[in-house]
DNA sequence: AACGCAGCCAACCGCCAAAGA
DNA sequence: TTCTTTGGCGGTTGGCTGCGT
């Protein structure tokens, strides 16, 4: 931030800490630790806010802190927790990579994906396929086989609830599938991750997971208090999700995405948007 | 050598939830 | 139960640095 270490109208000091105030928070905190920031800032006399502290403590100062490029194995775990989960919760993730904190990991994965996504690329890389994204090579060889077929959904966790949905597209008359690999991700109301799908989808339907009501109707447990999470007991609890789905968009969508087809000119600039 | 630009990263800000009075 | 304080988090900013011209 600003370097000219300028004071607040107020008493607090902002801008970038100096070595002495280094050593003079790491001291007291590893004599007194940090049940309050607030006493920790006043006590071992810095004119820093509390909040201030605690963020040069945990993105710099305490032990074991790691700086420097993030190791190949760092990235990956990084990718495969935006999979697993569907979102960053940098936090969760710095407990994950043990020295790194969520401010580091957090810039790590903006600048990534500012560079990346400026030359028209995925912030992730080629070797997650075909586990996350679809290669070309499959691209090709699934065209061939698809082209007339149904949606084909490739499932990592709960097939099941992608199977219903897809059946619900079996009707869509005389197709094409786009065949470009489509990732979506089904979050119950506890931010569980209940499904991670594949998709072949016709290119002018949405996703079956835009089918879900947002946010979901929450489902409660039998005394009506406690929400259920799907991933508790998947199986059981699978009906009444189903339940949850709302179809009723699907014809208009299928009619929709048909007039589309007709016209080579919306096709062609709608193929061009997706891809 | 001077300048401009872009990327990196430390730090701040504002919001929210939990804890405590 | 309500209000206040504190901690935690995600988003954003802007100074620093390295590189190209």
């Amino acid at each position: 931030m600003s370097s000219s270490s300028s004071s607040s109208s107020t008493d607090t000091k902002k801008g970038t800490w100096s070595k002495e105030e280094d050593e003079i928070l790491k001291a007291y905190v590893e004599k007194h630790g940090t049940r309050n920031w607030n006493e920790v800032s006043k006590n071992a006399g810095l004119i820093r806010c509390g909040k201030s502290c605690r963020l040069r403590w945990y993105n710099h100062l305490q032990p074991d802190v790691k700086k420097g490029p993030f190791s190949e194995e760092e990235k990956s775990k990084v990718f495969e927790f935006y999979i697993k989960y569907g979102e960053f919760k940098w936090s969760k993730l710095a407990h994950e990579l043990p020295g790194r904190s969520d401010n580091d990991i957090k810039n790590f994965w903006n600048a990534r994906k500012r560079k990346l996504e400026k030359l028209g690329l995925s912030p992730f890389p080629d070797n997650m396929e075909p586990d996350h994204k679809l290669n070309s090579s499959q691209q090709v060889e699934d065209s061939q086989e698809d082209e007339f077929n149904i949606p084909q959904l490739k499932f990592r966790k709960y097939p099941s609830i992608f199977d219903e949905i897809n059946e619900k597209l079996l009707d869509v008359p005389n197709m094409f599938y786009n065949n470009v690999g489509s990732t979506s991700t089904l979050i119950d109301r506890g931010s569980s991750i209940i499904g991670t799908s594949h998709i072949h989808i016709p290119i002018a339907l949405p996703s079956p997971c835009s089918y879900l009501p947002l946010p979901s109707p929450m489902m409660l447990d039998e005394n009506g208090k406690k929400p259920i999470s799907l991933e508790d007991d998947f199986e059981a609890n699978l009906d009444d999700f189903m339940d949850l789905i709302d179809f009723s968009n699907l014809e208009d969508d299928v009619e929709a995405g048909s007039r589309l087809f007709d016209n080579d000119d919306i096709y062609n600039s709608n193929l061009h948007d997706k891809i």
